[in-house]
DNA sequence: CGTGCACTTGATAGAACTCAAGACAGGTGG
DNA sequence: CCACCTGTCTTGAGTTCTATCAAGTGCACG
């Protein structure tokens, strides 16, 4: 595997992520390569804890987070928090295709993050797809794996135990982010406290501290430091089940149309 | 409130069901009514276990349930089960607003049930939305809510008590039933055994079985030989915290496009 | 050098699971 | 009509898992 680009959230050179995040899923023309590529001009800076969308609100212009990492997230009423997924450096959020779109949960930066308007994508997919099929189809089938995420976090919290909801999820976020070149198959940055972990697990921090901790005895992945390293990928995999969405790439055919207002 | 009509299975006479359902959401015009209503004119009886959708099979036609229950489920190796969401009388499925779709997961019966091909909607809603405005923002407004109960699955099983769980479940599936007339304000049909609700929630049955007891001595609710009595329903919603989903409708403009394979 | 935050540890309580067995109902076949 | 299934629900006992409470450590930062 070739060498890691910076990571540095000060620098967001990369519109390279979002592009090779897309690329899995089909083939970019050059011109929607560039498309992606002009994203990334407008970066703003947002510290930690910033709200990037809030529960209700109209799904207006879609976002790139160029870096940093934010999640879904609920409070109920007495302060019990689940997150429902996280948003990593590449990810488009805030698109939907549908029109009119709410949101239907909040969404936060859990590091300092460098976003920028993604307007242009949102109008090249919405409002011209057949003239942007590579990257409409991608957006569609970013948002297939999105939901797929999300039904593995439904298992995940339901039906496994701490010790797998761990690996599990660790297992995910390595794949995602090596997807677009973040992570090495036993190395990636997770610039996460164990609370958050635990708010995404469904657990208590002190247990999730302690189950860190015997998956670490076990050899099996180490978190510390803003790291994770995976120590035994194959006894993580027998003991996790996780599996990459199955990404059957097709193309959309030219003249097919996702929506368009054309008021 | 008035008289329920009849629920029988065998007697699938109503459309009536999917109609009120997407009526919620959007005024429907009287041709679009009718295309709800030709839907029930071919419909299938299906016994309980039936898969309906298999994961990763391409979702070419949509489907309507008529009458009996269904449920999104997926398995781990070892025979564990979680159960993501029900799909109840009159509710679409296998409908996605993606082209090429892929299912994510399964779908099967938990009851005996009548379902029919809902290809007619399908195609009004993604070849011709223009021709079907109603329709169209009832299908996406329908889309939107399926992925809010989803949300309120993940808090669900992520961060409440077994109690809580129960009781949000509970009026969950009282809130969707009625908006289709199949529940009053305190009675439900609920042809769901126990392993099945503890699969929805994440329990085993055992403890739902304790649970279930547990919310009847508290006078709170009764779950017994197929339905389900709300006892105390402000007591209910204090405990569980469900918000039904907040469904802002707003009318498709005319002119708005889904996607369409124009070959 | 204090302060705050994240992490860690120990002790304890409570929640939930497992195993095992019995009760009960509906359906089937003799 | 009865005996016998089978599936579902129920109950008890014991164990495991996970949460809570409380205190302490370590580090980064002002």
């Amino acid at each position: 595997m070739s060498r890691l680009p910076a990571l540095d959230p000060e620098h967001p050179d990369q519109a390279e992520l979002v592009i090779r995040r897309l690329s899995q899923y089909s083939d970019l023309a050059p011109y929607e390569v560039e498309l992606l590529r002009s994203l990334s001009e407008t970066p703003e800076r947002l510290s930690a804890g910033t709200e990037l969308i809030a529960e209700g609100e109209r799904l207006e212009t879609p976002r790139l987070l160029l870096a940093g990492w934010a999640c879904r997230q609920r409070y109920l009423p007495d302060g019990r928090r689940q997150i429902f997924d996280f948003i990593l450096p590449g990810d488009i959020y805030g698109l939907c295709l549908r029109p009119q779109a709410v949101a239907l949960c909040n969404a936060v930066t859990l590091t300092r993050a460098t976003i920028s308007n993604a307007a242009a994508l949102g109008d090249a997919v919405l409002s011209r797809p057949e003239g942007y099929p590579g990257l409409t189809t991608a957006c569609l089938m970013s948002a297939s794996t999105d939901e797929a995420y999300l039904l593995g976090q439904v298992v995940r919290i339901g039906r496994q135990t701490a010790y797998e909801r761990v690996a599990h999820l660790l297992l995910e976020l390595q794949y995602r982010l090596s997807v677009v070149g973040l992570a090495t198959h036993d190395f990636m940055p997770l610039p996460l406290t164990q609370e958050i972990i635990a708010d995404a697990l469904g657990l208590s921090i002190v247990h999730l501290n302690r189950t860190l901790q015997q998956l670490r005895r076990d050899g099996i992945v180490e978190v510390r430091g803003g790291v994770g390293r995976l120590l035994d990928v194959s006894r993580l995999r027998s003991i996790a089940d996780f599996r990459a969405p199955h990404v059957t790439a097709r193309r959309v055919e030219s003249g097919m149309r996702l929506h368009a207002a054309s008021a």
